[in-house]
DNA sequence: CAATCAACCTGGGTGC
DNA sequence: TGCACCCAGGTTGATT
C-alpha cells in the first residue's frame, strides 16, 4: 500500500515524466473519484501546463502554470500511471488525463478509495497540509518525535501511523520500525522510554530510506508512475511473515490485530 | 478527548 | 468449476 515512500517514488517518476507538458483532456469512468466533478476539473486544467509535482504526507499535489492545484490520494491500490496514447489500458484504470507529447497520466484503482480533488487555491491546500503531524526528514526531529510519543497512552504503533501525530507512516513501515528498534507494538507510548524512542526515530528513518532505496514496497497493488513494482518486500523482516522464523532469533513471526489492522512482531525479541 | 466501529469498494482467498 | 462468504486496510465520520 502506497505509504511515504511509495508515494515519494511516484512523485520523483511524475516530475520527470509530466513537467512541462500541457493538458489535452481528462475523462473517468469513475465520477466519484474526482473532485468536485469531472467538468469543473476539466474547465480547470485543460489547457494547462504542468509546472511541479509536490508530496507531503501520502498527498501528491499537481501544480499547474495557471495557478490550478490538484492534488492526489492513492489510499490502498490507487496508482498513478504514464504511458504513451494507444497504449493497452491499465487494469482498473479509472481516470485518465491527456497530455502533450503523446502521454498519458492514469489513475487506477482497484478499490476505488483514491480520488483526485480540484483545490480553489493556495490557501485550500495549506489548510489540507496543515493537518498533517511533521513530516520524516524534514520536521520531525528527535525531540518532536520524543515528545509525541511521551504525549498519549496509545499503542505505540497506533500513534506511528496517526496522521495527525505523524506524516506519512502507514502499516509497513511502522511494523518494521518497531521490529528494527524491539519495540512490541501494543507498548502504551507513554511507556517508551527516552533512548528507546531514540532507537524507534533513527529506526524510522531507516526503514523509510531504505523504502525509497528500493523504490516502494510491491503487494499485489503497488507500482511506480512507470509501472514497475518495487522490491522493499523482498526485505521485509516481520510485515506478512507471521508464522515464518524470526531472522534474529529464528522464534516465530505472529500476527495480531491492533487497531482493526494487521501486526507482526516478533515476541522474543521485541519487548 | 480516546476508543470502537461502520462505511467506502473490489478482488483474492477459503471452504464446500 | 461455481458460489457464498470473509477479509484487507487508509481515512473519515458517527457513536459510545
Amino acid at each position: 500500500m502506497p505509504e511515504l515512500p511509495e508515494v515519494e517514488t511516484i512523485r520523483r517518476d511524475l516530475e520527470k515524466l509530466i513537467v512541462g507538458r500541457k493538458v489535452l483532456g481528462i475523462e473517468t469512468n469513475s465520477p466519484k473519484q474526482v473532485q468536485p466533478s469531472l467538468a469543473v476539473v476539466k474547465k480547470a486544467i485543460v489547457g494547462a501546463t504542468i509546472k511541479k509535482v509536490q508530496r507531503r504526507a501520502k498527498i501528491l499535489q499537481i501544480f499547474f502554470s495557471n495557478g490550478t492545484i490538484v492534488i492526489f490520494h492513492l489510499k490502498l491500490t490507487g496508482r498513478l500511471l504514464v504511458r504513451n496514447k494507444g497504449d493497452r489500458p491499465d487494469d482498473w484504470q479509472h481516470i485518465t488525463i491527456n497530455l502533450s507529447g503523446n502521454k498519458e497520466l492514469r489513475f487506477a484503482d482497484s478499490r476505488k478509495f483514491g480520488w483526485l480533488r480540484l483545490l480553489k487555491d493556495e490557501k485550500e491546500l495549506q489548510k489540507i497540509l496543515g493537518e498533517f503531524g511533521p513530516e520524516p526528514f524534514v520536521d520531525l526531529t528527535l525531540p518532536v518525535f520524543q515528545k509525541i510519543l511521551s504525549s498519549t497512552s496509545r499503542p505505540v504503533k497506533i500513534v506511528l501511523m496517526d496522521q495527525k501525530k505523524i506524516a506519512g507512516v502507514g502499516n509497513i513501515y511502522a511494523n518494521e520500525a518497531l521490529f528494527l528498534a524491539k519495540i512490541d507494538p501494543r507498548r502504551p507510548a507513554k511507556k517508551i522510554t527516552k533512548q528507546e524512542a531514540e532507537n524507534l526515530y533513527h529506526s524510522l528513518e531507516k526503514v523509510l530510506k531504505l523504502g525509497l532505496k528500493y523504490r516502494g514496497a510491491s503487494d499485489q497493488y503497488y507500482l511506480d508512475a512507470q509501472g514497475h513494482k518495487g522490491s522493499y518486500q523482498e526485505h521485509f523482516l516481520v510485515y506478512g511473515r507471521q508464522g515464518q522464523k524470526c531472522f534474529h532469533c529464528q522464534g516465530l513471526i505472529k500476527r495480531i490485530t491492533l487497531g482493526g489492522r494487521g501486526t507482526f512482531y516478533c515476541p522474543s525479541c521485541q519487548k
